[in-house]
DNA sequence: TTTGTGTTTAGCTAAATAACGAAATATGAG
DNA sequence: CTCATATTTCGTTATTTAGCTAAACACAAA
């Protein structure tokens, strides 16, 4: 638990979650969207394998990261039922709208 | 954002805002619960503060804590809605179940 | 086998974090 | 005013973190 909000607690890391939401990309892929040399970008997906919030597979030279969404949205609803905040055990994926904010 | 998820990152904290959910409770009421010193409690104090999680309320010599859930509640959602999880503005407190779990 | 490309690891530095005990601050009681 | 209590702030230490460059590793191609 713990390490997916450590995880989560650091801007570019959410930003590369984000951008494996719209499909898998390899380091390098990932690495180009980011101020930062190609080292820190590897260290920071370090942090995101600890925490199973991606999936690495290393295909011939380079290594495709995806998104584990499931392990993201379970961690956070666990939390948030150890806070009593959406206690009927939703699964975020089949959230229905009840009231629009705004 | 990264406050929250920083603040979040710790089991310490993370037990304090729980705490609350059941209660406001007084500074020493809170550090009694945990095996370390009133000087490193008020420094997770101080997170929980910065991060707006809770509130502080002054009266007499002591100071009564109070978890915001609301900030918490959207703060995690707002991060939700970056991954598209739960797109539909949801407010966590009004979630309807749909499915069960487990 | 050599070369090139993609990625991680190693070694470093500066800044942030979590813990402590001791000192400072604020308030209510006497 | 003085004392006791509640809490925070200060100063220190050890650990972790985010960044860098350079070196190493893995693999595909020539």
């Amino acid at each position: 638990m713990s390490e997916i909000f450590k995880a989560l607690a650091d801007p570019t890391r959410r930003r590369v979650l984000q951008l494996l939401r719209e499909r898998p990309m390899t380091a390098g892929e990932l690495a180009e969207q980011f101020p930062f040399s190609k080292a820190t970008m590897s260290a920071h997906f370090a942090v995101l394998r600890e925490a199973d919030l991606v999936a690495s597979d290393k295909r011939g030279t380079s290594i495709t990261y995806s998104l584990k969404l499931s392990v993201l949205e379970d961690g956070l609803l666990a939390f948030a039922e150890t806070l009593g905040i959406g206690t009927s055990k939703v699964r975020a994926s089949t959230i229905i709208s009840t009231e629009e904010k705004g």
